[in-house]
DNA sequence: TTTTCTTTGATTTTCGAAATTTTGCGCGTA
DNA sequence: TACGCGCAAAATTTCGAAAATCAAAGAAAA
């Protein structure tokens, strides 16, 4: 089989995604041991790894745990998912053609449907995982033509930091019925090619987890769109 | 003493930085723990750390390496830099106060002066040390003031693996005499506050290592609904 | 000669324990 | 009560070697 290593890192990747640690948890090595019959050390090099994306945090000396939750990091997640899907959204739309159209229809599809269920159910706990899994799909997606492996592998760090962050019951686990009406805008914004409604419409769509607003620009008059002349 | 651990961190990451180890090099803890005499366990642990920011590549069963230099890699890193120095500058323009302006203004001074003496004696090399340590306090502080603790520490891992990239002979390791206009011209936007100058002003700073050009913004009459491309 | 299989050598991964450092607690003193 | 010191327990880091895996050279088959 191929290393252990990467089977113990998948799935503690899931088991922290999915909250099963509570924020600020002490994760230890010689505890976790047992979960896999493995040795600490083996643990301790995929605590290690977790850490490289931002879903464990390691302090020299004291060990690992599960990130806190604190209203700064979701804002500066927030910001920063907002900078990396406009513009990954907006070189999509430059640089995809209808192949990219149509994965991303298939992907709203998909996520459109469960989201549905979900809102006439009442009830997100039981579609929890399949609307997981739909939600970061459609946003994979939707910046995948942008053409930079470097941008798309930095957004889905982020984004999985983003979605730990607020998996809890308190957030209702980052699910809000208005969600179907910003992923029908945000498809739209694709599907017309139209830059500065994507930009408006990824903003709206994740502007609530804004716990304070962005500064807004000094000067009053007209901006040149951001970034990437 | 507090992990030689981090002692070990410490100078592997400044050895990946100046370019020691080739493009692709192998880095095998067997080899490296005679350089600080320690266990190879420990410089494993080393080498997982520095994957973590992008200064080693690993891959499982196979060990780890030195990134390769490739164009494409190059022009990623500078798209991310352009997006998130222009995003960060612009913040600082918003949040900093004068302040952060003395702290920019006291980072080109020193800067500009190592700057004027490598134009002046014609050879980088014996100033190279100095001069890397002085441009990368210049990009730093002018983000400083953004705001975002995740922004900064993005881009800092970002700057790094682009310094990285072009540190070679062949490359002049990153440095052209057109800097010294250029950094004066992203600090006069800075005590201006102008952020589409701003933008405009670290766009050219860093043009020149994209390859091939940053996609455009398609016209908006040119498009009605999807045009396959 | 070319291809495939096998063995051998080198590299990487995993392990359990020893060494080091932090943390928690009790005790004496201001 | 508050503070500081020191010891013991707990947790973390470091180690060297065993186990597993990969890569290269050589032998057997086509």
């Amino acid at each position: 089989m191929a290393g252990q290593d990467a089977d113990i890192f998948d799935d503690m990747r899931h088991r922290l995604i999915t909250g099963e640690f509570g924020y600020g948890t002490k994760l230890r090595a010689e505890k976790l041991r047992h979960d896999y019959n493995c040795s600490a050390s083996t643990v301790r090099e995929v605590l290690f790894r977790l850490s490289t994306v931002g879903l464990v945090e390691f302090q020299e000396q004291r060990g690992f745990r599960a990130p806190f939750q604190s209203v700064e990091r979701q804002h500066e997640l927030t910001h920063m998912r907002i900078l990396l899907e406009t513009e990954g959204a907006c070189l999509s739309i430059r640089m995809g053609g209808v192949e990219w159209e149509s994965r991303l229809t298939a992907a709203h599809h998909k996520l459109s449907h469960i989201e549905t269920r979900v809102r006439s159910s009442g009830d997100l706990i039981p579609l929890l995982g399949l609307w997981s899994r739909a939600e970061q799909e459609f946003h994979e997606t939707l910046i995948d033509a942008c053409g930079s492996e470097l941008l798309k592998r930095t957004h889905a760090v982020i984004y999985e930091q983003f979605r730990q962050q607020l998996v809890s019951a308190e957030t209702n686990y980052g699910y809000f019925p208005e969600n179907i009406r910003e992923h029908q805008a945000i498809l739209d914004a694709a599907l017309q090619r139209n830059e500065d409604l994507m930009r408006v419409s990824v903003n709206d769509h994740l502007a609530r987890n804004l716990t304070r607003p962005m500064p807004r620009k000094a000067q009053p008059e007209a901006l040149g769109k951001s970034s990437a002349i």
